[in-house]
DNA sequence: TTGAAAGCGCTAACAG
DNA sequence: CTGTTAGCGCTTTCAA
């Protein structure tokens, strides 16, 4: 492998020069820089990392935690390291791809193996919490935890998400509203977006005076079906659904079908889920978009600008943005006697 | 941060000494070891990651170059990459994630980001083949180019995935088979295993002189139904059901029941994916594994052995493991006239 | 606009 | 069993 001794050599100008005329730190004549770029190509020179790592004591290297275990929300796990991915890319960094154990925080960070780290899934009172409060590195946390004292995090709003999805219902006249949430053990691991969606939907169902109905659902088949049944037998004027779990959608759909009530026609459904899951069921479903690879790649913007600018720290909740698929009909609103 | 140079004044011996205490490539006394011990636990010291990549030529990070692009699969891919992800932890290994796009290979392997790569999503003529060919660190395949010559692969070994599951079929007496396999893009893209599953499929097929059907098919709710649908008009006697589709497979039984076809009364299916996928439909289903998170482990432990000795190249095919869970049934023979 | 040279923190000869 | 020391390839001050 050429060095960049060889490249200086070859350009005939000193080590330092070929440096600054890579990261253009100082002003280089027109000519040398051009038998600088001439050497470089010939010799197929690339700066060695490491070294650079060493001597600027920068890897433009990210380190991203994400939740591998399989189950709930593939698609949107991997949207957003997608998402977290292409923006790194855009930005001149690669992603070092972390497991969720706790060790390898600090691993790699006092190592120096990463300028900076993306954390997902984050628990409420997430023991991770203060090992990243006290980092050289900068962090960003895809998620929101109780207390984000000191750190950035970004994340859908899924109280609004929750809330607006409720509204729509509520304007076609729906009343008695049942939401399809997510997977009893994420609800139990306090993660906290099945919170705050929960929260939504319950206070934009009670600001509106409309009957609801709760139920945390397993992400199969079978979890749908169970949780279809169960709103059948608890809530039997049901005639609005709010779904917020990729993987029971399409078969809670089919089951309200299988029981009589057609969606559309008998039962109208907003969900909440990537717009690639609303869109590729047999008919397609009204929903609130969870825009994962853009709050991926959010991620890593707060992340650049954490690094220019370390007291940079913020929150940012995004906008939920709800789109009509033709799921939601208008029902007849009974007025009380 | 503390260095080595902090570590070896505080223990009392010099640099060389804590370095081989690290390394363990050269004996030191229980009693030196100790105060070196002592030593690093007291300063929090972690080497440098980029000076030792420098000094050794080594980085202990291997590169993974996965489809992140949602769609066909998630699980799957998920699975695989969590398989890297663990091997290579087990292995003293971090994996740095890398786009498709072909420059990135040149880029880590030049400028010695890693010291190895694992590929994923091998298309028969692979564009990236070339490139890793010619390639200081060692690389390993997950899939199986056409043309292998002189590289690593690892792959389930599709051919004979779709002949266990068809002479599954037909040892309960079925005869006329179809084949749900995956969506158009992927066989057209010529990623090798969807035509080795269809070989393996036709073969036993044709062995045993059953009629067949083979419906690519896209992987959705809506492409479930179109197959099935399909499948109805132009094999009114199909009785037996061979899915490579992990989403489109519930929708394909819901579809079949819809229809009148209840499984597996009136037809039987074997799967081919992921074993958390065959057992979590609401009945579950037998099915050929598509042990993904092994073949990843597997992907590392080659690197690794090809890391200590680079002619250990091979191609490995793991063989295909049927699980019985209740899907088929025996069907009464007719005999010819 | 350019060059010389001092590190960055570690590994691995070489020497004892 | 341990120490001395020469790099590894780059960035960045200092000096011109």
């Amino acid at each position: 492998m050429a060095t960049i001794e060889d490249v200086a050599r070859r350009a005939g100008v000193s080590q330092s020069t070929v440096s600054y005329a890579l990261s253009g730190k100082r002003p280089i004549s027109a000519d040398t820089r051009r038998r600088i770029e001439k050497a470089i190509e010939e010799l197929g020179y690339r700066p060695h990392a490491g070294a650079r790592a060493l001597a600027s004591a920068r890897t433009d290297v990210i380190g991203l935690m994400a939740p591998l275990r399989t189950g709930v929300d593939v698609n949107v796990i991997m949207q957003f390291v997608a998402g977290v991915v292409t923006g790194a890319s855009r930005s001149g960094y690669d992603v070092l791809l972390l497991t969720q154990d706790e060790g390898s925080v600090a691993r790699v960070t006092s190592s120096s193996m990463v300028d900076a780290l993306v954390v997902m899934d984050v628990e409420d009172d997430d023991a991770r919490l203060p090992a990243l409060q006290n980092l050289r590195q900068p962090a960003v946390l895809i998620g929101l935890p109780t207390d984000p004292h000191g750190l950035s995090c970004v994340d859908l709003d899924f109280a609004q998400a929750g809330a607006v999805a409720v509204r729509r219902l509520v304007a076609a006249g729906h009343r008695s509203i049942a939401l399809i949430g997510s997977p009893a053990e994420v609800v139990s691991r306090h993660t906290s977006y099945a919170e705050r969606m929960t929260r939504g939907f319950v206070g934009a169902c009670e600001a509106a005076g409309a009957a609801y109905l709760v139920l945390p659902t397993a992400a199969s088949a079978a979890g749908a079906v169970a949780s279809v049944d169960r709103i059948l037998a608890m809530m039997p004027d049901v005639t609005g659904l709010v779904v917020h779990n990729e993987v029971a959608l399409p078969h809670v759909i089919s089951r309200f079908q299988m029981r009589g009530r057609g969606v559309p026609d008998q039962v109208s459904v907003v969900a909440v889920c990537p717009e690639n899951v609303a869109v590729s069921l047999p008919s397609p479903v009204t929903s609130v978009d969870i825009p994962a690879e853009s709050i991926g790649q959010i991620a890593v913007e707060m992340l650049t600008g954490l690094m220019k600018d370390p007291s940079r720290g913020e929150v940012r909740l995004v906008s939920p943005r709800l789109t009509e698929r033709g799921s939601v009909h208008e029902v007849e609103v009974v007025t009380g006697a």
